[in-house]
DNA sequence: CGGCCGGTTGATCGTCGTCAAGTAAGGTGG
DNA sequence: CCACCTTACTTGACGACGATCAACCGGCCG
């Protein structure tokens, strides 16, 4: 059930078989989380954090005039608030985008891994540095690129990530988001974020429809997205 | 010396004595960096961690067309590449934007410190996890908001983030970035980047010259910002 | 069958980039 | 001390990109 997870982290560094036990008695409680309800919820304070099992979700933040900004999205593998261990208070929402599959670490147990498990504990602490070095890429795709850059960039590291977990299909995966969604994504109009996507079939590189992707050109995708996977860290590194 | 940091990190959560002197002993060596020279190079793969003593400091990272997005700002007691400890390659460079005093910490030195000092270990993820909620925050701020209420949200923070290192006298800050920097900050073009500027000034809720931002009205630029400050975490929690 | 949701397309308008020019301040060399 | 740079900031004109308003299509569900 945890695999997932094991993937993302021993992408990082290896996992002694000691840590991966110690992550089995830690992350318990699964529950199921439908699509478009909060996985947790904007100003709460949470006493554990949560794996995402399966499924896609989302971080992001509301404004008063009603429009919303997605931070970052979430797979398989992802602990997709454990950042909340430390910061305590959520600044951020957090949505299930399609059905979800949810398990729980308490804070108190991480609190004592954190005591006990050095090694185990940087890997975590990687865990969430990576998801800072994702959203520094953000930064860049929604400054200085294009949409049409950006849009490529996000499909090329959605792949990349999804892969390390198991979920592609040759050069094909599930993007179960709506073109209203990703429009919060990229922080564009739904009718825009439609011409964008256009724009990329036209080129011949991607395949999209019925929520699956297809990378038909990855070199080329990779090229017009400027896409340098560095940032994610997937070359594994000695302990 | 490390005043700044201490500052920074207490205001997470108060250090005790022997953390102080822990930290005294691992943060060595100080030097001088001046404007626009590199601190840290983009695909470096650094021994040590640097910590910015006094100046402003920028991440960046450059595209092939030559354009530049900074991705976070840097102000004294700031860990600026303390990612790297973990992360090991730079996926982006670090500039000086004033003159700059920096001092460092190996890397073998934090590592010990995770092994024996669990709760100061715990202070120094928190503050990486701060830099994430700020780079969450650009993020929305880059998507969502008007540029105009872009630039009102970056002046509260720096002068929020600036008072809890002793950098504000009354309602004014230094701010040392031209007007061309602050435009890869914000993602456009140094033309449009100076009409922002107009309008706020306009507005009579700033100003601005010689490099010092002066806020006339805090509570309307916060109003045009929609700043809620919760994603600094400057209220002390108890350890 | 009718309504809703997601995707698509056209027309129009505002925001923002680009090109261009001009001003003010500071620094250098004669 | 002044002629001449350079750098930072400022303003105007114009065009491209992207938001908004509007309409329409197809599939799914009640």
């Amino acid at each position: 059930m945890l695999e997932p997870l094991f993937h993302v982290l021993s992408r990082y560094e290896s996992l002694s078989l000691h840590e991966e036990e110690r992550l089995r008695k830690t992350i318990l409680f699964d529950r199921e989380v439908f699509a478009d309800q909060d996985i947790v919820k904007a100003g709460s304070e949470p006493d554990r954090s949560s794996l995402l099992l399966s499924g896609f979700a989302a971080r992001y933040k509301l404004l008063e005039n009603g429009s919303r900004q997605i931070t970052s999205l979430h797979v398989a593998g992802d602990f997709i608030d454990l950042h909340a261990f430390l910061l305590k208070k959520m600044d951020h929402g957090i949505m299930a985008i399609s059905d979800c599959r949810i398990a729980y670490a308490q804070h108190a147990e991480l609190e004592k891994i954190t005591e006990e498990e050095p090694h185990l504990t940087r890997l975590l602490w990687l865990n969430t540095l990576v998801d800072g070095a994702i959203h520094r890429e953000w930064i860049v795709a929604m400054g200085r690129r294009s949409k049409k850059a950006h849009l490529a960039h996000l499909l090329c590291e959605l792949f990349v990530r999804l892969k390390t977990v198991k979920l592609t299909k040759g050069q094909s995966f599930t993007l179960p988001l709506s073109q209203a969604t990703l429009s919060d994504v990229l922080g564009l109009s739904t009718v825009h974020m439609n011409r964008v996507i256009q724009a990329l079939r036209q080129d011949g590189v991607i395949r999209w429809s019925n929520q699956q992707v297809e990378i038909l050109q990855w070199d080329r995708l990779a090229e017009i997205a400027e896409f340098d996977m560095t940032y994610l860290r997937l070359e594994l590194a000695e302990r």
